[in-house]
DNA sequence: GCATATTTGTCCGTATGTATA
DNA sequence: CTATACATACGGACAAATATG
Protein backbone atom coordinates (compact mmCIF):
# COMPACT_ATOMS: atom_id res chain seq x y z
CA UNK A 1 0.00 0.00 0.00
CA UNK A 2 2.37 2.15 0.87
CA UNK A 3 4.28 3.11 -2.22
CA UNK A 4 7.24 3.80 -1.19
CA UNK A 5 8.01 0.38 0.63
CA UNK A 6 8.33 -1.10 -2.81
CA UNK A 7 11.53 -1.06 -4.37
CA UNK A 8 10.97 -1.15 -8.05
CA UNK A 9 7.65 1.43 -7.60
CA UNK A 10 10.20 4.50 -7.61
CA UNK A 11 12.08 3.37 -10.42
CA UNK A 12 8.68 2.97 -12.56
CA UNK A 13 8.19 6.57 -12.09
CA UNK A 14 11.47 7.59 -13.40
CA UNK A 15 10.34 5.78 -16.96
CA UNK A 16 7.47 8.62 -17.12
CA UNK A 17 9.39 10.59 -18.85
CA UNK A 18 10.59 8.22 -21.21
CA UNK A 19 7.37 7.46 -22.35
CA UNK A 20 7.41 8.72 -25.54
CA UNK A 21 5.67 7.46 -28.50
CA UNK A 22 3.80 4.27 -29.74
CA UNK A 23 1.05 3.29 -27.86
CA UNK A 24 0.29 4.00 -23.96
CA UNK A 25 -0.34 0.21 -23.70
CA UNK A 26 2.91 -0.97 -25.30
CA UNK A 27 5.26 1.48 -23.57
CA UNK A 28 3.91 0.57 -20.01
CA UNK A 29 4.76 -3.37 -21.43
CA UNK A 30 7.87 -2.30 -22.73
CA UNK A 31 8.65 -1.09 -19.26
CA UNK A 32 7.34 -4.08 -17.61
CA UNK A 33 9.64 -6.25 -19.73
CA UNK A 34 12.45 -4.48 -19.32
CA UNK A 35 12.13 -4.78 -15.46
CA UNK A 36 11.18 -8.67 -15.38
CA UNK A 37 14.35 -9.32 -18.03
CA UNK A 38 16.26 -7.47 -15.93
CA UNK A 39 15.28 -9.16 -12.93
CA UNK A 40 14.02 -6.29 -11.23
CA UNK A 41 10.49 -8.03 -10.80
CA UNK A 42 11.30 -11.52 -9.90
CA UNK A 43 9.43 -14.40 -10.53
CA UNK A 44 6.16 -14.65 -8.21
CA UNK A 45 6.15 -10.99 -8.13
CA UNK A 46 2.17 -9.89 -7.80
CA UNK A 47 2.00 -6.97 -10.14
CA UNK A 48 -1.06 -5.18 -8.67
CA UNK A 49 -3.27 -3.21 -11.30
CA UNK A 50 -3.62 0.08 -8.82
CA UNK A 51 -0.32 0.21 -7.60
CA UNK A 52 1.35 -0.40 -10.97
CA UNK A 53 -1.07 2.41 -12.61
CA UNK A 54 -0.84 5.09 -10.23
CA UNK A 55 3.48 4.68 -10.87
CA UNK A 56 3.05 4.92 -13.78
CA UNK A 57 0.02 7.19 -14.39
CA UNK A 58 -2.21 5.09 -16.52
CA UNK A 59 -5.63 4.32 -16.22
CA UNK A 60 -6.30 0.45 -15.19
CA UNK A 61 -8.25 -0.09 -18.55
CA UNK A 62 -4.94 0.64 -20.45
CA UNK A 63 -2.60 -1.23 -17.99
CA UNK A 64 -4.66 -4.50 -18.64
CA UNK A 65 -3.75 -3.89 -22.20
CA UNK A 66 -0.39 -4.13 -21.44
CA UNK A 67 -1.02 -6.87 -19.20
CA UNK A 68 -2.30 -9.04 -22.05
CA UNK A 69 0.29 -8.02 -24.20
CA UNK A 70 2.89 -9.68 -21.48
CA UNK A 71 0.51 -12.21 -20.88
CA UNK A 72 0.65 -13.25 -24.50
CA UNK A 73 4.82 -13.21 -24.50
CA UNK A 74 4.50 -15.64 -21.34
CA UNK A 75 6.68 -13.20 -19.48
CA UNK A 76 3.24 -12.98 -16.87
CA UNK A 77 0.48 -14.86 -16.18
CA UNK A 78 -2.82 -14.34 -15.28
CA UNK A 79 -5.04 -15.68 -12.60
CA UNK A 80 -8.78 -15.22 -12.92
CA UNK A 81 -9.80 -12.68 -10.45
CA UNK A 82 -6.04 -12.77 -9.05
CA UNK A 83 -4.81 -10.39 -11.05
CA UNK A 84 -1.31 -10.84 -12.77
CA UNK A 85 2.28 -12.39 -11.46
CA UNK A 86 5.76 -12.52 -13.14
CA UNK A 87 5.68 -16.28 -14.50
CA UNK A 88 7.69 -18.80 -12.98
CA UNK A 89 9.41 -21.14 -14.64
CA UNK A 90 9.41 -25.05 -13.60
CA UNK A 91 12.15 -27.24 -15.19
CA UNK A 92 9.38 -28.87 -17.47
CA UNK A 93 9.64 -25.46 -18.62
CA UNK A 94 13.12 -25.09 -19.07
CA UNK A 95 13.38 -28.74 -20.52
CA UNK A 96 10.83 -27.39 -23.40
CA UNK A 97 12.36 -24.06 -23.92
CA UNK A 98 15.56 -26.08 -24.94
CA UNK A 99 14.01 -28.39 -26.56
CA UNK A 100 12.43 -25.25 -28.82
CA UNK A 101 15.69 -23.60 -29.11
CA UNK A 102 17.67 -26.65 -29.79
CA UNK A 103 15.36 -27.18 -33.35
CA UNK A 104 15.62 -23.93 -34.15
CA UNK A 105 18.87 -23.23 -33.51
CA UNK A 106 20.43 -26.35 -34.72
CA UNK A 107 18.06 -26.13 -37.75
CA UNK A 108 19.63 -22.68 -38.51
CA UNK A 109 22.94 -23.80 -38.67
CA UNK A 110 22.71 -27.06 -40.28
CA UNK A 111 20.60 -25.15 -43.53
CA UNK A 112 21.46 -22.30 -43.85
CA UNK A 113 24.92 -22.61 -45.80
CA UNK A 114 26.14 -20.35 -46.78
CA UNK A 115 25.83 -17.45 -43.58
CA UNK A 116 25.06 -14.33 -45.34
CA UNK A 117 27.95 -11.44 -43.89
CA UNK A 118 25.43 -9.60 -42.29
CA UNK A 119 24.37 -12.57 -40.61
CA UNK A 120 28.42 -12.99 -40.10
CA UNK A 121 28.74 -9.37 -38.49
CA UNK A 122 26.14 -10.28 -36.36
CA UNK A 123 27.50 -13.10 -34.64
CA UNK A 124 30.69 -11.39 -34.46
CA UNK A 125 29.39 -8.29 -33.02
CA UNK A 126 27.49 -10.29 -30.39
CA UNK A 127 30.81 -12.29 -29.58
CA UNK A 128 33.05 -9.42 -29.20
CA UNK A 129 30.51 -7.36 -26.85
CA UNK A 130 30.63 -10.64 -24.91
CA UNK A 131 34.17 -10.77 -24.54
CA UNK A 132 34.89 -7.28 -23.55
CA UNK A 133 32.21 -7.72 -20.91
CA UNK A 134 33.83 -10.45 -19.33
CA UNK A 135 36.82 -9.21 -19.31
CA UNK A 136 35.30 -6.15 -17.68
CA UNK A 137 33.62 -8.37 -14.72
CA UNK A 138 30.57 -7.43 -16.08
CA UNK A 139 28.43 -10.37 -16.09
CA UNK A 140 24.77 -8.93 -16.62
CA UNK A 141 26.38 -8.13 -20.29
CA UNK A 142 27.88 -11.19 -20.81
CA UNK A 143 24.56 -12.95 -19.83
CA UNK A 144 23.41 -10.23 -22.44
CA UNK A 145 25.91 -10.50 -25.07
CA UNK A 146 25.03 -14.52 -24.72
CA UNK A 147 21.17 -13.68 -25.56
CA UNK A 148 21.97 -11.32 -28.42
CA UNK A 149 24.75 -14.13 -30.16
CA UNK A 150 22.03 -17.04 -30.03
CA UNK A 151 19.82 -14.70 -31.35
CA UNK A 152 21.54 -13.89 -34.20
CA UNK A 153 22.22 -17.82 -34.84
CA UNK A 154 18.76 -18.11 -35.28
CA UNK A 155 18.65 -15.19 -37.66
CA UNK A 156 21.00 -17.26 -39.62
CA UNK A 157 17.66 -18.76 -40.81
CA UNK A 158 16.42 -15.68 -42.84
CA UNK A 159 13.16 -16.43 -41.67
CA UNK A 160 11.45 -13.51 -39.94
CA UNK A 161 8.92 -15.73 -38.15
CA UNK A 162 11.84 -17.87 -36.69
CA UNK A 163 13.49 -14.63 -35.29
CA UNK A 164 10.54 -13.63 -33.17
CA UNK A 165 9.80 -17.04 -31.94
CA UNK A 166 13.56 -17.05 -30.86
CA UNK A 167 12.93 -13.75 -29.15
CA UNK A 168 10.98 -14.67 -27.33
CA UNK A 169 11.74 -18.20 -26.49
CA UNK A 170 15.03 -16.37 -24.97
CA UNK A 171 13.31 -13.47 -22.90
CA UNK A 172 11.67 -16.64 -21.03
CA UNK A 173 14.76 -18.84 -20.59
CA UNK A 174 15.68 -15.39 -18.98
CA UNK A 175 12.87 -16.14 -16.10
CA UNK A 176 14.81 -19.28 -15.16
CA UNK A 177 18.49 -17.45 -15.36
CA UNK A 178 17.22 -15.91 -11.83
CA UNK A 179 17.71 -19.04 -9.97
CA UNK A 180 21.39 -19.23 -11.12
CA UNK A 181 23.63 -17.89 -8.03
CA UNK A 182 26.41 -16.99 -9.86
CA UNK A 183 25.66 -15.67 -13.69
CA UNK A 184 29.78 -15.70 -14.22
CA UNK A 185 30.39 -19.29 -13.65
CA UNK A 186 27.26 -20.20 -15.61
CA UNK A 187 28.17 -17.97 -18.66
CA UNK A 188 31.77 -16.96 -19.16
CA UNK A 189 32.88 -20.95 -20.28
CA UNK A 190 30.40 -20.34 -23.02
CA UNK A 191 32.59 -17.59 -24.68
CA UNK A 192 34.70 -19.56 -25.87
CA UNK A 193 32.36 -22.27 -27.78
CA UNK A 194 31.03 -18.86 -29.30
CA UNK A 195 34.11 -18.14 -31.09
CA UNK A 196 34.74 -21.83 -31.72
CA UNK A 197 30.93 -21.71 -33.78
CA UNK A 198 31.64 -18.70 -35.63
CA UNK A 199 34.60 -19.97 -36.77
CA UNK A 200 32.86 -23.10 -38.16
CA UNK A 201 30.33 -20.80 -39.71
CA UNK A 202 32.62 -19.00 -41.33
CA UNK A 203 34.47 -21.95 -42.57
CA UNK A 204 30.98 -22.66 -44.15
CA UNK A 205 31.19 -26.42 -41.93
CA UNK A 206 27.91 -26.63 -41.31
CA UNK A 207 27.78 -29.86 -40.05
CA UNK A 208 30.49 -29.14 -37.36
CA UNK A 209 28.87 -26.47 -36.60
CA UNK A 210 25.25 -28.29 -35.90
CA UNK A 211 26.99 -30.37 -33.94
CA UNK A 212 29.00 -28.54 -31.54
CA UNK A 213 25.97 -26.12 -30.97
CA UNK A 214 23.90 -29.54 -29.81
CA UNK A 215 26.38 -30.22 -27.12
CA UNK A 216 26.56 -27.11 -26.48
CA UNK A 217 22.62 -26.59 -25.62
CA UNK A 218 22.19 -29.98 -23.84
CA UNK A 219 25.40 -28.84 -22.15
CA UNK A 220 23.78 -25.65 -20.86
CA UNK A 221 20.43 -27.07 -20.27
CA UNK A 222 21.73 -29.80 -18.31
CA UNK A 223 23.57 -27.06 -15.91
CA UNK A 224 20.36 -24.96 -16.07
CA UNK A 225 17.98 -28.13 -14.78
CA UNK A 226 20.63 -29.13 -12.05
CA UNK A 227 20.48 -25.33 -10.82
CA UNK A 228 16.85 -26.08 -10.84
CA UNK A 229 16.95 -28.88 -8.24
CA UNK A 230 19.34 -27.15 -5.93
CA UNK A 231 17.51 -23.82 -5.82
CA UNK A 232 14.35 -25.33 -5.78
CA UNK A 233 13.98 -28.94 -4.26
CA UNK A 234 10.43 -28.51 -4.11
CA UNK A 235 7.93 -26.52 -6.11
CA UNK A 236 4.64 -25.48 -3.76
CA UNK A 237 1.64 -26.73 -5.58
CA UNK A 238 0.89 -23.14 -6.57
CA UNK A 239 -1.53 -21.05 -4.30
CA UNK A 240 -4.86 -22.40 -5.24
CA UNK B 1 -23.83 2.40 -40.63
CA UNK B 2 -26.94 0.42 -41.91
CA UNK B 3 -26.14 -3.17 -40.58
CA UNK B 4 -27.76 -5.06 -43.26
CA UNK B 5 -25.80 -4.22 -45.86
CA UNK B 6 -23.04 -6.10 -44.37
CA UNK B 7 -23.37 -9.79 -45.42
CA UNK B 8 -21.70 -11.31 -42.12
CA UNK B 9 -22.72 -9.00 -39.33
CA UNK B 10 -26.55 -11.17 -39.66
CA UNK B 11 -24.72 -14.34 -39.12
CA UNK B 12 -23.00 -12.33 -36.26
CA UNK B 13 -25.62 -11.86 -34.72
CA UNK B 14 -27.30 -15.65 -34.94
CA UNK B 15 -24.49 -16.35 -33.11
CA UNK B 16 -25.59 -14.50 -30.22
CA UNK B 17 -27.31 -17.42 -29.17
CA UNK B 18 -24.24 -19.17 -28.74
CA UNK B 19 -22.86 -17.07 -26.38
CA UNK B 20 -22.64 -19.38 -23.69
CA UNK B 21 -19.62 -20.41 -21.79
CA UNK B 22 -15.85 -19.59 -21.57
CA UNK B 23 -14.84 -15.41 -21.24
CA UNK B 24 -16.59 -13.24 -22.88
CA UNK B 25 -13.71 -12.05 -24.74
CA UNK B 26 -13.01 -15.63 -26.05
CA UNK B 27 -15.83 -16.61 -27.24
CA UNK B 28 -16.39 -13.37 -29.85
CA UNK B 29 -12.71 -14.60 -30.74
CA UNK B 30 -13.83 -17.88 -31.51
CA UNK B 31 -16.79 -16.52 -33.41
CA UNK B 32 -14.31 -13.86 -35.44
CA UNK B 33 -11.87 -16.98 -35.62
CA UNK B 34 -14.10 -19.13 -37.20
CA UNK B 35 -15.63 -16.53 -39.87
CA UNK B 36 -12.07 -15.49 -40.48
CA UNK B 37 -10.90 -19.45 -41.38
CA UNK B 38 -13.98 -20.05 -43.53
CA UNK B 39 -13.07 -17.10 -45.75
CA UNK B 40 -16.70 -15.45 -44.54
CA UNK B 41 -15.06 -12.86 -43.30
CA UNK B 42 -12.23 -12.22 -46.06
CA UNK B 43 -8.17 -10.62 -46.23
CA UNK B 44 -8.25 -7.21 -45.54
CA UNK B 45 -11.71 -6.57 -44.20
CA UNK B 46 -12.01 -4.05 -41.61
CA UNK B 47 -13.37 -5.41 -38.48
CA UNK B 48 -15.00 -2.02 -36.70
CA UNK B 49 -15.24 -1.94 -32.65
CA UNK B 50 -18.96 -0.01 -32.94
CA UNK B 51 -19.89 -2.75 -35.75
CA UNK B 52 -18.67 -6.08 -34.12
CA UNK B 53 -19.63 -4.66 -30.57
CA UNK B 54 -23.53 -3.72 -31.24
CA UNK B 55 -23.45 -6.87 -33.61
CA UNK B 56 -22.69 -9.17 -30.89
CA UNK B 57 -23.66 -7.15 -27.81
CA UNK B 58 -20.37 -6.33 -26.10
CA UNK B 59 -18.87 -3.65 -24.82
CA UNK B 60 -16.07 -2.20 -26.55
CA UNK B 61 -13.13 -3.22 -23.52
CA UNK B 62 -14.31 -6.48 -24.65
CA UNK B 63 -14.11 -6.66 -27.78
CA UNK B 64 -10.71 -4.52 -27.91
CA UNK B 65 -9.81 -7.65 -25.49
CA UNK B 66 -11.20 -10.58 -28.06
CA UNK B 67 -8.49 -8.49 -30.70
CA UNK B 68 -5.76 -9.29 -28.70
CA UNK B 69 -6.35 -12.57 -28.94
CA UNK B 70 -6.71 -12.54 -32.79
CA UNK B 71 -3.63 -10.51 -33.15
CA UNK B 72 -1.43 -12.63 -31.27
CA UNK B 73 -2.46 -15.43 -33.72
CA UNK B 74 -1.93 -13.38 -36.57
CA UNK B 75 -5.45 -13.84 -37.99
CA UNK B 76 -6.08 -9.67 -37.90
CA UNK B 77 -3.54 -7.05 -38.16
CA UNK B 78 -3.71 -4.48 -35.41
CA UNK B 79 -2.85 -0.33 -36.85
CA UNK B 80 -2.19 2.25 -34.92
CA UNK B 81 -5.21 4.44 -34.43
CA UNK B 82 -6.98 2.62 -37.76
CA UNK B 83 -7.77 -0.20 -36.10
CA UNK B 84 -7.87 -3.91 -37.12
CA UNK B 85 -7.98 -5.78 -40.32
CA UNK B 86 -8.66 -9.35 -41.51
CA UNK B 87 -4.57 -9.90 -42.33
CA UNK B 88 -3.20 -9.82 -45.67
CA UNK B 89 -0.81 -12.59 -46.74
CA UNK B 90 1.93 -11.56 -49.43
CA UNK B 91 3.79 -14.46 -51.10
CA UNK B 92 6.65 -13.34 -48.40
CA UNK B 93 4.12 -14.59 -45.63
CA UNK B 94 3.96 -17.84 -47.21
CA UNK B 95 7.40 -18.62 -48.28
CA UNK B 96 7.92 -17.54 -44.43
CA UNK B 97 5.42 -19.66 -43.11
CA UNK B 98 6.51 -22.86 -45.16
CA UNK B 99 10.22 -21.94 -43.90
CA UNK B 100 8.90 -22.20 -40.16
CA UNK B 101 7.04 -25.47 -41.09
CA UNK B 102 9.58 -27.27 -42.81
CA UNK B 103 11.92 -26.64 -40.21
CA UNK B 104 9.59 -27.59 -36.92
CA UNK B 105 7.60 -30.57 -38.85
CA UNK B 106 10.97 -32.24 -40.59
CA UNK B 107 13.00 -31.64 -36.78
CA UNK B 108 10.21 -33.42 -35.53
CA UNK B 109 10.35 -36.32 -37.39
CA UNK B 110 13.96 -36.86 -37.56
CA UNK B 111 14.51 -36.24 -33.94
CA UNK B 112 11.59 -38.00 -31.79
CA UNK B 113 11.67 -41.70 -33.16
CA UNK B 114 10.55 -43.69 -31.91
CA UNK B 115 7.13 -42.11 -32.30
CA UNK B 116 5.17 -42.53 -29.49
CA UNK B 117 2.07 -44.83 -29.64
CA UNK B 118 -0.33 -41.51 -28.90
CA UNK B 119 1.33 -39.55 -31.43
CA UNK B 120 1.36 -42.76 -33.88
CA UNK B 121 -2.68 -42.64 -33.02
CA UNK B 122 -3.39 -38.73 -33.87
CA UNK B 123 -1.47 -39.42 -37.01
CA UNK B 124 -3.44 -42.53 -38.32
CA UNK B 125 -6.82 -40.69 -36.88
CA UNK B 126 -6.06 -37.46 -39.06
CA UNK B 127 -5.17 -39.94 -42.28
CA UNK B 128 -8.54 -41.64 -41.95
CA UNK B 129 -10.53 -38.41 -41.36
CA UNK B 130 -8.73 -36.93 -44.90
CA UNK B 131 -9.83 -39.79 -46.65
CA UNK B 132 -12.96 -40.48 -45.67
CA UNK B 133 -13.77 -36.70 -46.24
CA UNK B 134 -12.11 -36.68 -49.53
CA UNK B 135 -14.06 -40.08 -50.52
CA UNK B 136 -17.05 -37.84 -48.91
CA UNK B 137 -16.63 -34.90 -51.97
CA UNK B 138 -16.10 -32.80 -48.65
CA UNK B 139 -13.04 -30.64 -49.54
CA UNK B 140 -13.40 -28.45 -46.62
CA UNK B 141 -13.00 -31.03 -44.13
CA UNK B 142 -9.93 -32.83 -46.14
CA UNK B 143 -8.38 -29.32 -45.33
CA UNK B 144 -8.79 -29.68 -41.75
CA UNK B 145 -7.52 -33.11 -41.42
CA UNK B 146 -4.32 -32.17 -43.37
CA UNK B 147 -3.77 -29.38 -40.97
CA UNK B 148 -4.98 -31.91 -38.16
CA UNK B 149 -2.34 -34.20 -39.86
CA UNK B 150 0.49 -31.86 -39.72
CA UNK B 151 -0.33 -30.54 -36.24
CA UNK B 152 0.35 -33.85 -35.22
CA UNK B 153 3.65 -34.14 -37.19
CA UNK B 154 4.92 -31.19 -35.06
CA UNK B 155 3.24 -33.31 -31.53
CA UNK B 156 5.87 -36.31 -32.51
CA UNK B 157 8.43 -33.50 -30.96
CA UNK B 158 6.26 -33.96 -27.55
CA UNK B 159 7.60 -30.29 -26.96
CA UNK B 160 3.95 -27.75 -25.53
CA UNK B 161 5.27 -25.15 -27.09
CA UNK B 162 6.47 -26.08 -30.33
CA UNK B 163 2.98 -27.60 -30.71
CA UNK B 164 1.28 -24.39 -30.25
CA UNK B 165 3.51 -22.43 -32.24
CA UNK B 166 2.55 -24.96 -34.81
CA UNK B 167 -0.80 -24.27 -34.35
CA UNK B 168 -0.14 -20.89 -34.95
CA UNK B 169 1.37 -21.11 -38.29
CA UNK B 170 -1.32 -23.35 -39.64
CA UNK B 171 -3.99 -21.15 -38.84
CA UNK B 172 -1.78 -18.44 -40.77
CA UNK B 173 -1.35 -20.68 -43.39
CA UNK B 174 -4.86 -21.21 -43.79
CA UNK B 175 -5.50 -17.66 -44.31
CA UNK B 176 -3.41 -18.15 -47.83
CA UNK B 177 -5.54 -21.19 -48.82
CA UNK B 178 -8.28 -18.62 -49.83
CA UNK B 179 -6.46 -17.50 -52.86
CA UNK B 180 -6.79 -21.51 -53.81
CA UNK B 181 -9.81 -21.92 -56.53
CA UNK B 182 -9.96 -25.50 -56.51
CA UNK B 183 -9.32 -27.24 -52.94
CA UNK B 184 -9.84 -30.56 -53.95
CA UNK B 185 -6.72 -30.44 -56.52
CA UNK B 186 -4.88 -28.89 -53.76
CA UNK B 187 -5.62 -31.11 -51.22
CA UNK B 188 -6.62 -34.63 -52.78
CA UNK B 189 -3.38 -35.79 -54.10
CA UNK B 190 -1.42 -35.32 -50.56
CA UNK B 191 -3.76 -37.98 -48.78
CA UNK B 192 -0.95 -40.70 -50.31
CA UNK B 193 1.71 -39.03 -49.15
CA UNK B 194 0.31 -38.65 -45.89
CA UNK B 195 -0.21 -42.62 -45.60
CA UNK B 196 3.41 -43.22 -46.99
CA UNK B 197 4.48 -40.88 -44.59
CA UNK B 198 2.85 -42.54 -41.36
CA UNK B 199 3.88 -45.97 -42.54
CA UNK B 200 8.24 -44.45 -42.69
CA UNK B 201 7.22 -43.15 -39.64
CA UNK B 202 5.87 -46.14 -38.02
CA UNK B 203 8.52 -48.30 -39.30
CA UNK B 204 11.04 -45.79 -37.11
CA UNK B 205 12.58 -44.99 -40.17
CA UNK B 206 12.85 -41.41 -39.27
CA UNK B 207 15.35 -40.44 -42.61
CA UNK B 208 13.38 -41.53 -45.22
CA UNK B 209 10.23 -39.93 -43.45
CA UNK B 210 12.16 -36.44 -43.14
CA UNK B 211 12.88 -36.39 -46.72
CA UNK B 212 9.41 -37.46 -47.73
CA UNK B 213 8.30 -34.41 -45.59
CA UNK B 214 10.65 -31.99 -46.93
CA UNK B 215 9.74 -32.76 -50.12
CA UNK B 216 6.27 -32.44 -49.48
CA UNK B 217 6.51 -29.39 -47.92
CA UNK B 218 8.40 -27.75 -50.64
CA UNK B 219 5.83 -28.89 -53.24
CA UNK B 220 2.80 -27.62 -51.54
CA UNK B 221 4.43 -24.10 -50.97
CA UNK B 222 5.59 -24.03 -54.42
CA UNK B 223 2.03 -25.01 -56.01
CA UNK B 224 0.96 -22.33 -53.27
CA UNK B 225 3.26 -19.53 -54.56
CA UNK B 226 2.11 -20.41 -58.18
CA UNK B 227 -1.59 -19.91 -57.25
CA UNK B 228 -0.55 -16.47 -55.45
CA UNK B 229 0.98 -15.27 -58.39
CA UNK B 230 -1.68 -16.03 -60.54
CA UNK B 231 -4.64 -15.12 -58.43
CA UNK B 232 -2.84 -12.05 -57.45
CA UNK B 233 -0.36 -10.66 -59.88
CA UNK B 234 -0.30 -6.69 -58.54
CA UNK B 235 -0.35 -6.30 -54.45
CA UNK B 236 -1.06 -2.77 -53.75
CA UNK B 237 1.16 -0.96 -52.09
CA UNK B 238 -1.23 -1.43 -48.39
CA UNK B 239 -2.94 1.94 -47.56
CA UNK B 240 -1.01 5.02 -46.32
C1' DG C 1 -16.91 -20.45 9.66
C1' DC C 2 -18.09 -15.51 9.15
C1' DA C 3 -17.99 -10.66 8.18
C1' DT C 4 -15.29 -7.09 6.16
C1' DA C 5 -12.02 -4.88 3.17
C1' DT C 6 -9.50 -5.23 -0.92
C1' DT C 7 -8.90 -6.34 -5.64
C1' DT C 8 -10.28 -7.72 -9.97
C1' DG C 9 -13.93 -8.14 -13.95
C1' DT C 10 -16.93 -5.75 -16.79
C1' DC C 11 -18.94 -2.00 -18.76
C1' DC C 12 -20.19 2.86 -19.69
C1' DG C 13 -19.65 7.82 -20.98
C1' DT C 14 -16.67 11.11 -22.54
C1' DA C 15 -12.76 13.89 -24.06
C1' DT C 16 -8.93 13.86 -27.15
C1' DG C 17 -6.21 12.69 -30.99
C1' DT C 18 -5.82 10.71 -35.60
C1' DA C 19 -7.00 9.32 -40.26
C1' DT C 20 -9.87 9.78 -44.26
C1' DA C 21 -13.46 11.68 -47.50
C1' DC D 1 -9.27 22.95 -45.04
C1' DT D 2 -13.28 21.17 -43.01
C1' DA D 3 -16.13 17.63 -41.51
C1' DT D 4 -16.85 13.06 -40.18
C1' DA D 5 -15.79 8.72 -38.33
C1' DC D 6 -13.11 6.24 -35.52
C1' DA D 7 -9.65 4.65 -32.17
C1' DT D 8 -7.28 5.89 -27.86
C1' DA D 9 -7.29 6.69 -23.16
C1' DC D 10 -9.30 8.10 -18.92
C1' DG D 11 -12.23 7.91 -14.86
C1' DG D 12 -15.94 6.08 -12.67
C1' DA D 13 -19.40 2.72 -11.44
C1' DC D 14 -20.94 -1.68 -9.78
C1' DA D 15 -20.80 -6.77 -9.42
C1' DA D 16 -18.13 -10.68 -8.29
C1' DA D 17 -14.35 -12.95 -6.36
C1' DT D 18 -10.73 -13.08 -3.15
C1' DA D 19 -8.01 -12.11 0.87
C1' DT D 20 -7.89 -10.68 5.67
C1' DG D 21 -8.99 -10.44 10.45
Amino acid sequence: MEDDRVPWLATLRDDRALLGRASTAQRVAEILRTRITEGALLPGTRLSEEMIGTALGVSRNTLREAFRLLVHERLVVHELNRGVFVRVLDVEDVIDLYRVRRTLECAAVRDARPASATALAALEAALLEGERAATEQRWADVATANMRFHQAIAALAGSPRIAEIMRQTLAEIRLAFHVIAAPRAFHQPYLARHRDLLELIRAGDADRAHDVLDDYLRTAERQLVEAYAERMPRRVPAPR
